[in-house]
RNA sequence: GCCGCCUUCGUCUAGUGGUUAGGACGCUGGGUUUUCAUCCCAGUAAUCACGGGUUCGACUCCCGUAGGCGGUACCA
């Protein structure tokens, strides 16, 4: 049998990023069995439709790298991928079942007659024994489900029934979604059942809680997947960070690329708790990300990032000199700023280096500058401040630091000397000579 | 209320009856480093929700309880 598997969100806003966590299973479970991968957008509830939303989801599975097969821009033989285009099918498998009895009008609704005797049962991907994890049966009476909603009064179909009837028309091998829906399985199965359907593999995971550990939602500080993109974050690092939700890798690994999450994928390594989306441990992993990057490709990406930036075309010398400095590219702009443009001086700043007359020793150290043979030399430079720093009592430590403060204003900048270098001795000099007619 | 899922360090997790319960993030301390960071080393932290069984032996199996979350919508 074909695998096909489908992300199925609602366009009600930005998706958030349980909806990137989502697809990441779906595309990943496609890929490794050389199976389709479906967006089909349930825009079946008029009220919270957000138009834009469409947009952001294309480009949030585009910046993952989640390439869809099928999708409502995309086309495909089983579409159209939007629900709202779809009325007429719905309409016609409603029909269906009200001819055959397991249906009546209520209401201008069309709803669905349970039958509410015995139970139904299925088996999960996701969960079992510890001891196995070959996932779990699951059986619910069906004493506790209602009729329910097919179609809506406005003509528009309910998730309940809409999500079968597309699922199986768009001959979907597994359903992985989120365990919020396992409650309703029997509605799902006896409408599968009611049509004479096979109704396809289930995998229901875990549910992603924010700090207040509720599902994760916009209400509950959940960031929209796209945020993570403006605020730095490399998308390795997101997916590397999601697959590490819920699932683990079978070897125990903690830095993994998408391509061996697909090698080694399997639903038996899920952990079927509610996971918390930690930000701390994903900017962390970010870093490891930008270090590990080789210094022409991270330039690339502060390049594609900061589209704004003034100079963006001359920071490939600087790369090398922040990589292992900053966790997001966004940190990037506070460690170099002072690169680009002349400093603000603080005199707090200078006030918590160890030294009394901090007007004469940047005095002293510009005319050490100025006596330096060009190009200067990172050994000759070291050695003569090294002097200075003797000879006005002094520690190397202070002495290096005021340099620092003169020409960036700052105490923690990228390394000392490869900034100056990076400067030019002609503003080195201007900034310390500012640096002492502002002490002054 | 009823039904379902879940419960191992603060967080993400490993764990297939016998382990000093392992790893990662974080945090703390130390080393390298002219700042910061990186890197390295060490440490911290889980009576495995609780109570009963079963067993020579239970984090692992069974039963129960509690708690959390989810569902119980013409939301998805």
């Amino acid at each position: 049998m074909d695998i096909r598997t489908r992300i199925a969100p609602s366009p009600t806003g930005s998706p958030h990023i349980g909806t990137a966590w989502q697809a990441l299973f779906d595309f990943v479970f496609a890929r490794k069995n050389n199976g389709k991968f479906i967006l089909r957008l349930e825009d079946t509830d008029k009220v919270r439709f957000v138009p834009e939303s469409a947009k952001q989801i294309d480009e949030t599975l585009e910046w993952l790298g989640f390439e869809v097969d099928e999708s409502p821009s995309k086309g495909g033989n089983f579409g159209p991928y939007i629900q709202s285009e779809r009325l007429d099918v719905y309409r016609k498998y409603a029909d269906e079942l009200l001819e055959k009895g397991l249906a009546y009008n209520d209401e201008g609704a069309v709803k669905f007659k349970m039958n509410k005797e015995g139970s139904t049962a299925y088996h999960d991907l996701v969960g079992g024994e510890q001891s196995s994890r070959g996932g779990k049966d699951i059986s619910i009476e069906n004493s506790t489900q209602d009729d329910f909603v097919m179609i809506k009064s406005d003509g528009f179909p309910t998730y309940n029934f809409a999500n079968v009837i597309d699922d199986h028309l768009m001959e979907i091998s597994h359903v992985i979604r989120g365990n919020e829906y396992i409650s309703s399985m029997p509605k799902y199965i006896q409408l599968y059942k009611s049509f004479g359907w096979t109704p396809p593999q289930f995998a229901h995971l875990p549910l992603l809680v924010g700090s207040d550990r509720a599902k994760l939602s916009k209400r509950h500080g959940a960031k929209g997947a796209l945020e993570y993109k403006r605020d730095g974050f490399l998308k390795e690092a997101i997916i590397n960070f999601l697959a590490l939700l819920g699932w683990s890798h079978p070897q125990g690994k903690e830095i993994f690329s998408l391509e061996d999450m697909i090698k080694v994928f399997d639903f038996k390594n899920f952990n079927p708790a509610s996971a918390y989306f930690d930000e701390t441990k994903l900017e962390w992993m970010n870093g490891e990300y930008i270090r590990r990057m080789p210094d022409e490709e991270l330039t690339k990406r502060l390049q594609d990032y900061l589209v704004d930036h003034p100079a963006k075309e001359k920071i490939a010398p600087i790369v090398p000199l922040i990589k292992e400095r900053i966790k997001k590219l966004s940190d990037f702009i506070p460690l170099t700023d002072f690169l680009f443009e002349k400093p603000e001086y603080d005199m707090e700043v200078f006030n918590k280096l160890k030294i009394r007359d901090i007007k004469s020793a940047v005095g002293k150290i510009l005319e050490k500058v100025k006596q330096l043979k060009s190009p200067w030399d990172a050994k000759e430079f070291e050695g003569t401040f090294k002097e200075l720093a003797t000879e006005l009592k002094i520690s190397n430590l202070d002495m290096f630091q005021l340099i620092r403060a003169a020409v960036s204003g700052q105490l923690v900048t990228p390394p000392l000397f490869e900034s100056i270098q990076i400067l030019g001795e002609e503003e080195t000099k201007n900034r310390i000579k500012e640096a002492q007619e502002f002490a002054s």
